[in-house]
RNA sequence: GGAGGUAUAGCACAGUUGGUUAGUGCGCUCGCUUCACAUGCGAGAGGUCAUAGGUUCGAGUCCUAUUAUCUCCACCA
């Protein structure tokens, strides 16, 4: 058991509890989901993080969100399971990897296949672990007993699994086909993977003579260097310029290779000349156009994006910008070259090193996506899985409608290596999850597996089920499949989520999840992405080291709507820090208090005036934190615990309870004391899903708690209290009557300190409440007057909701101050009346407004009537 | 070329199915060592909700157009 209040520290002080915090959770075993046919499942795989490296922004986010949800839903009773893992991301480590090795003055083939994997699986213990250990700081509550990575033994082996499954249905197959090709990391990407940036280039047009003497054709390339591998030149088949050439001859120049002219639709009149060098073998849309035309395909560039023996004598060995440079001078020389423009144009880069892709043929292993794509986007049409917000569905349409097969063999080692095996002896390939003892073809019994890995993103497709134990059944994937929600950044649709969806479908016949929660990405103080060659990235290691985790969780969510992008700003944390401490002083108030007493349970005992305008509003928050949080609206939930625990709960409560704590003793006393405990301790409860750190702190002080945690039911509004509407609504006019006392004391520059009477009218407010007007606003005394002409002294007039009262302030009024303030409010008053005489009056609203609207604005307008007659006359005898 | 987002106070942003006197944080002004908290308390100032139309009894919220700005997809040599 907790030691009592007084050890709690003055200021909240995130680093004295959090990592202890997690221990206990760990050893309570909370976190651990169990497969229970009584309770709802309610399930969400982690994106994986890559183990590249570490956190960042982007991952606080989105584990944050996640964190919350599933705390929630574990509260509502669910049997809430939050799978952790991480990825081997096979390219990007393999370039950190290989970046680390060159330190050493090492390359891959220095150290050989195996030796590379073991430094991988080094790297993979270290950087793992320290993942982990930063989503522990975070305060995630996942379930780390279920903890997968895509290369352990069962993820690899549905990778096999479902490779091959692919492949005898045919959904798999090898070919020659133009891909993306990275020089610098020396492998195939898919499409997904090039990033396209504007480049500021040039368009140079060359001259191409024709074989018999009879002129030119001039065409424009951007790539001046691919000429050595043109195989044709393409026209517009209705364009009347070229109509006699198609079919005609032209000498290649530099090459002297003779090639022909093919008319193609895929040639647009109006661009350049009309006429179009086709590389069938370096570009994606000439390779099509060479196959409509039976064209020769020749590569002419090396693996690492030099120039090879096909580029002929004079080039091969160049780099592609040497090449370039020789071979615009060449054609110049040989006066072939009729211009350059400039010209600025997209050039594709790898995702992961930047380098310029080049479009290559080669030999790769493809998935055909028609055949899956037209059912994921049945699912997703008809709602199996919902996008939210909604629109990021038209994104995902968009891809899958247009989408191409998909490249998944990769020239690296780190990976899953493809499941193919050749034999030795006579090639015969064997797709086979694992190694086949003999060639099914010649009996032979060397064969040897594919050379090549597969992409990353083929593992990730497959996370919502491998993780739960696919391709055995297990009960775990019975029950948890298909999982409840995913949650990521929208930078992922494509490379994730996209094929997730498919994925499910084909290997699990049911779509992954029902629902997807697109947020944002963290973008850095002036709106930029952060990234590390900015280096704007900002370490929530860092953040949490000085706010405290809650404080980073709190920020990340308040005030951010779904789907949009936010800034991070320490600003914003320190303000969430700031309500850390609230919590934690407004809690130290209420158990400092509570010492020594017994409290009564809700229900046995009477209620104030005050109780009850707090208890109904505490219903308020209940029901509308839960309905946000069932929505994923957790921005507007934790606006409203922000607002309800700093502006109900502290601002007005906890002051209101003052007088009953410090001047009365008995039953006042433990009945304040008890509606404070069950209303704290409420309330730490609806804000453990956000902040479990300090709820889960502070939750250990309460008295009875006894070693209890947190993670328990979920507060539900309570019938009683919401009977309680016209109480609260008529307290609301003891807190207006508060309000314009301190305000005019302000403006009349009194003193807070000094104490004023008060006159009021009978009625006005109950009497009962008067000992809170007189703490709260200063008040030494309050009257009853039938008016003002009882008072007899000077005195201001203080016009609320509860009608008119009077301050006698002697001296201190300033006549033509209040004059000038009464004017004021008048005006003010006339304005706010004459909206409502013009909506009242107006017919189509009477009639079909809620009546409640109505009513409610009548009630309005009468007491701004009444208000304004009294301040009138007030004017008045003040002009006298 | 196609698609989408955003435009609300000096700054950063909320605003749930149309119905408040349009909110929050930071900043700003004035006043407070008030017995949980100066990481605080109290009182303020500050907005024709981008522009022009439309639908409606009623529009920050829905529709159309315009402007500005951001993003994604495709990629014509």
């Amino acid at each position: 058991m907790k030691s009592k209040f007084k050890d709690m520290p003055k200021t909240y002080s995130p680093k004295e509890f959090e990592s202890a915090l997690y221990e206990k959770w760990m050893d309570s075993g909370c976190f651990t989901a169990k497969v229970d046919k009584k309770k709802e499942p309610f399930c969400i795989v982690m994106p994986p993080p890559n183990i590249t490296g570490q956190l960042h922004m982007g991952h606080a986010l989105d584990d944050t969100i996640q964190d919350t949800i599933t705390r929630f839903k574990r509260m509502q009773g669910y049997s809430a399971l939050w799978l952790p893992g991480k990825d081997h991301a096979s390219i990007a480590t393999e370039v950190k990897i290989v970046e680390e090795m060159k330190k050493e003055g090492l390359t891959k083939n220095d150290v050989g296949r195996e030796g590379f994997l073991e430094r991988a699986w080094v790297w993979t213990r270290k950087y793992g672990n320290r993942i982990s250990e930063q989503i522990k700081r975070l305060g995630c509550s996942c379930d780390w007993s279920r903890e997968a990575f895509t290369m352990d033994e069962h993820c690899s082996k549905a990778v096999a699994h479902v490779f091959v499954d692919l492949y005898n249905k045919g959904l798999i197959y090898k070919g020659d086909r133009i891909i993306n090709w990275c020089p610098s990391c020396k492998t195939a990407l898919s499409d997904a993977e090039v990033e396209y940036e504007e480049q500021a280039s040039h368009l140079w047009h060359i001259r191409y003579p024709f074989e018999d003497g009879s002129g030119y054709i001039t065409v424009a390339t951007t790539r001046p260097e691919t000429i050595l591998g043109d195989t044709a030149v393409a026209v517009n088949p209705k364009d009347e310029r070229y109509a006699d050439a198609v079919g005609k001859n032209l000498v290649l120049p530099l090459v002297g290779r003779l090639i022909p002219v093919v008319a193609d639709d895929y040639v647009e009149k109006d661009f350049g000349s009309g006429a179009v060098k086709i590389t069938p073998a370096h570009d994606p849309n000439d390779f099509e156009v060479g196959l409509r035309h039976n064209l020769p395909v020749i590569r002419v560039m090396n693996d690492d994006g030099s120039l090879n023996e096909q580029a002929g004598e004079k080039y091969c060995g160049l780099t592609r910008e040497e090449a370039r440079e020789v071979i615009v001078d060449d054609l110049r020389e040989g006066g072939y070259l009729v211009k350059i423009e400039d010209y600025t144009h997209n050039v594709g880069q790898c995702y992961r090193c930047h380098s310029t892709v080049e479009p290559i043929v080669s030999k790769q292993w493809f998935v055909k996506m028609q055949p899956l794509a037209k059912p994921a986007i049945e699912a997703v049409k008809k709602k199996k899985t919902e996008f939210i917000p909604d629109r990021f569905s038209k994104i995902y349409f968009n891809w899958m409608e247009n989408v191409k097969d998909w490249c998944i063999s990769r020239q690296l080692w780190w990976g899953h290596r493809i499941p193919a095996y050749y034999c030795e002896k006579c090639g015969h390939m064997t797709v086979a999850e694992s190694k086949p003892d003999k060639c099914p073809e010649c009996g032979h019994t060397v064969l040897n597996q594919d050379e090549d890995v597969l992409d990353t993103w083929f593992s990730s497709a497959l996370w919502p089920f491998s993780t739960l134990g696919f391709p055995d059944k297990t009960a775990d994937l019975d029950y948890f499949y298909p999982n409840s929600l995913l949650v990521t950044a929208y930078d992922i649709i494509f490379f994730w989520v996209a094929r997730m969806i498919f994925s499910g479908i084909e290997h699990m016949g049911e779509v992954p999840f029902s629902e997807v929660l697109i947020h944002g990405i963290v973008r850095d103080k002036l709106g930029r992405k952060m990234s590390k060659s900015l280096g704007n990235g900002i370490d929530p290691l860092e953040v949490i080291d000085k706010y405290g985790a809650d404080s980073l969780r709190f920020s990340l969510v308040q005030g951010v709507a779904p789907g949009s992008d936010m800034r991070y700003m320490d600003e914003k944390t320190e303000s969430a820090r700031n309500f850390m401490n609230k919590i934690w002083n407004a809690s130290r108030f209420v158990l400092m208090n509570c010492e020594g007493v017994k409290l009564k349970e809700m229900g046995t005992f009477r209620l104030t005036h005050a109780d009850k305008w707090i208890l109904c509003r505490l219903n308020g928050v209940i029901k509308d934190v839960t309905k946000n949080l069932e929505k994923y609206e957790l921005g507007l939930a934790a606006g409203k615990l922000y607002d309800f625990v700093w502006a109900q709960f502290c601002d007005w409560y906890i002051e209101l309870s003052k007088p009953a704590l410090y001047e009365t003793t008995g039953d006042a006393k433990v009945n304040t004391l008890s509606v404070l405990t069950y209303v704290l301790e409420t309330v730490l409860k609806l804000l453990h899903p956000f902040v479990p750190f300090v709820t889960e702190e502070i939750y250990g002080y309460m008295p009875g708690v006894r070693g209890k945690l947190m993670m328990q039911k979920w507060p539900q509004p309570v019938k009683k209290f919401s009977s309680y509407r016209a109480q609260e609504a008529d307290f609301d006019k003891v807190i207006d009557l508060i309000k314009s006392i301190r305000n005019i004391k302000n403006e009349m520059n009194v003193a807070p300190s000094k104490k004023v009477e008060l006159f009021i009218a009978g009625g006005a407010i109950k009497p009962s409440d008067f000992t809170y007007v007189k703490k709260l606003a200063g008040v030494s005394e309050i009257k009853v007057v039938a008016g003002k002409e009882e008072i007899g002294v000077k005195t201001v007039s203080v016009i609320s909701a509860a009608g008119e009262a009077f301050m006698p302030l002697g001296e201190l009024v300033d006549t033509e101050k209040e004059k000038a303030r009464l004017a004021g409010e008048i005006e003010h008053l006339e304005k706010e009346i004459g909206r409502s005489n013009g909506l009242l009056a107006n017919q189509g609203f009477i009639a079909k407004a809620p009546k409640q609207l109505v009513e409610k604005e009548k009630a309005k307008l009468d007491g701004n009537c009444e208000k304004l007659e009294k301040l009138r006359a007030q004017l008045k005898l003040m002009e006298e």
